[in-house]
DNA sequence: GAGTGGTCTAGACCACTTG
DNA sequence: AAGTGGTCTAGACCACTCC
């Protein structure tokens, strides 16, 4: 076994899946790789390929892999298509992603306020960045976005080329920082807006506005940026089935 | 196969879980009830073991059946566990239902709105059953909610004594008209309260409440309730996770 | 003890992708 | 043609529930 840590008590298939999850958090395998075949994952644990296909649908349930018939199984990257912000017409009717364009208005270093330590485990005495950006489409605002990251991780980010940022933030922390965001915790209430958020908004202060709060990991489950989105609540709606 | 409209270009295993699928639906098998063992079952399809337990993993994973090891496998009842309106307190932090007291304040035979004569897929000149009720824990009213139903299926609920439909709408769908509730779609947005409404949950009118409108289905896909339900937008808070 | 689902094996053949 | 995952089989033994 990969990952001696790993409980003997529990099923085969369920070491074998904490064990690739394990070596896909250690950086064995990046986003976007092809892992091992079932028939090698089976070798080199020693079991039968049934064995490792229950491990590796798991894996597939959860999102962290996917499957493909013919080329292998890859290592997932996070979409967030199931974000809460989809139903702020970032995405096309199809679930395209359509990328609104950014603005960052604001990048500084800043002492964090309590709220961002706790939700950064930073240190005290540790820095932060505050960055403040606004998601528009067409002509309209659709979002308002104070973004807080660590500055010991992410300091240099006040220096670099705003293009280098754009258009997605995620895909710029991989490629400057090695920060991979593989999951996040997403919390929607309802707010007024403040007098910046109403002006980005172009809403009058006090409207009421939907507030997102999320707060982004990576694969070994380390905070890495906590943002404060809001976005007008008019016509907002949020569907989901339920059994 | 019991279910001849099953596409035979599909894997076995998808034809098998729609078939039973069907079976649920027709009756065979009610909420609460044991399904075929997984050998009976291999027996009957005239297939393995391993391919009833993909179909009928399949059906689990969709919260139709729940298996039970030693027991069997039972159809499953709707909990309506990953409601948004578990996000007004009405279960414990542990997630056990809690079940806040029902007053039920009207019920009448009316003329139903367009928009209800859609939801419900009635008939011109079908009539419509209007309830209101509210959703109290300790001394506050949590909810207020309108509810829809078809006349035809369920005009005599009007004449039914009261405490026949307490606490629980649902089961006294199931008991008085052998309606189940499969599932439902769930919306929700943010609205500004009405007088009606206002007075329900002790706010000023034109205070932002939260909206829930919840269209609820039988097994068969046919729609049975419509309900719009409104509670207070202060505190509420719903979390997701997503990759 | 009989019957159920849960795990695991060791193969077979198919469908698909790539060189 | 070689290699991949997708489907399906036919068994084995285990853990659990109920009588």
């Amino acid at each position: 076994m990969k990952n001696p840590a790993a409980d003997r008590r529990l099923p085969l298939y369920h070491q074998i899946r904490d064990s690739i999850a394990a070596r896909i958090a250690d950086g064995e395998w990046g986003a976007g790789d092809c892992i091992a075949s079932e028939s090698q994952l089976a070798e080199t644990y020693g079991v039968a390929v049934g064995t490792i296909r229950r491990a590796t649908d798991l894996l597939g349930d959860e999102g962290l892999i996917e499957r493909v018939q013919g080329r292998g199984m890859f290592v997932r990257r996070a979409d967030f298509a199931n974000s809460l912000f989809r139903f702020f017409r970032l995405s096309t009717e199809n679930g395209q992603p359509l990328t609104p364009t950014s603005r960052i208005l604001s990048r500084e270093r800043v002492e964090p306020t309590d709220d961002v330590k706790a939700h950064l485990s930073l240190r005290s005495g540790e820095g932060a960045i505050r960055m403040v950006r606004t998601r528009e489409s067409g002509d309209r605002v659709l979002l308002h976005e104070e973004i807080w990251l660590s500055a010991k991780a992410f300091g240099a980010i006040v220096d670099i080329e705003i293009s280098e940022l754009l258009p997605l933030l995620y895909p710029a922390y991989e490629r400057l920082f090695g920060r991979v965001v593989a999951r996040a915790k997403e919390r929607l209430s309802v707010a007024s807006a403040n007098a910046v958020v109403a002006q980005a908004l172009s809403v009058t202060p006090g409207a009421i506005v939907i507030r997102i709060e999320r707060l982004a990991f990576d694969h070994a489950g380390n905070p890495l940026e906590w943002r404060i989105s809001h976005g007008s609540a008019d016509g907002f709606a949020y569907e989901i089935d339920v059994t």
